[in-house]
DNA sequence: AATGGGGACTCCAGTCACTGGAAGGTCAAG
DNA sequence: CTTGACCTTCCAGTGACTGGAGTCCCCATT
């Protein structure tokens, strides 16, 4: 198999198939003309890889697991710390976007929306310390 | 004022405030020793852009915003434009991180987190094509 | 044999919004 | 005179790709 179609068979775009590789998690091997050449196993990698990125693991996560998947001696312990701290992550970041989204969706409904220079939302902007949301305080990604 | 106490007045690192001025957002004047030297409205602004970061406006929304608050002759309608905007992403990346949290969190449940290697989670990645999160959907950033 | 089109290849630069660090100048206190 | 806290610039790195230039390869048609 040609990178094309495991880019089709796996829905990762071409270039990010290369970049998997440049990174290390996965090597292909190389037919006489240059090109990559697939075996089902690597698309089966690529499948998995896309899955987790899809559920918001990061690439290094993504390394990880799929090293656990690989590893026949794994406890699933590690693999449900690896998981659970990433859930933690993602409720972080919920809760940090519904407080911004509090915030936003009360300032455009007092703003009018019209021809008029008032702007509520402009006012909060320049005075207003939002609670929570302090500028020292983390920033979604 | 240096850059030191506008940082602690404004929360900002000096770094970003130094990155602030070096994209255009504000530019304080210069003493004599090469010093930035801040003045009450450039603080102003920084809690401004501080602020607006906070709710997550990029900093191009920033930059425009910032632009209206100091138009006299703006139009609400235009600020609240791209707050709505904004608010519509917010909403995106919530319904998504939300997508994600249910199918990880029914994973982690799923898993015995033990000594032993069957893990759930690395079943799944390695075989559902988890709905709604297929590789073409858009991704979180 | 020439040509055309669709892949494939590498390499470099850009994204976003900072952040870290090196190497050096300035200033007030002890 | 030295120390240490500031300040300066400049360069590189982050994460995970993405875009584009320039070149090469393969197959089919003229």
């Amino acid at each position: 198999m040609n990178i094309g179609d495991v880019s089709r068979r796996s829905g990762l775009p071409a270039k990010t198939i290369r970049y998997y590789e440049e990174i290390g998690l996965i090597r292909p091997q190389r037919s006489e003309n240059g090109y990559r050449s697939f075996r089902e196993r690597d698309l089966h990698k690529l499948a998995f890889l896309g899955r987790a990125r899809a559920l918001g693991f990061t690439i290094e996560d993504c390394r990880t697991l799929l090293g656990l998947y690989e590893d026949e001696g794994r406890e699933s312990a590690q693999v449900k710390r690896i998981a659970e701290h990433h859930l933690g992550q993602i409720d972080d970041k919920i809760a940090q976007l519904q407080s911004m989204r509090a915030t936003l969706d009360h300032l455009v409904h007092a703003c009018a929306g019209d021809h008029r220079p008032d702007c509520p939302i402009l006012e909060d902007l320049a005075q207003k310390i939002p609670e929570g949301l302090s500028c020292e305080s983390e920033r979604v990604r």
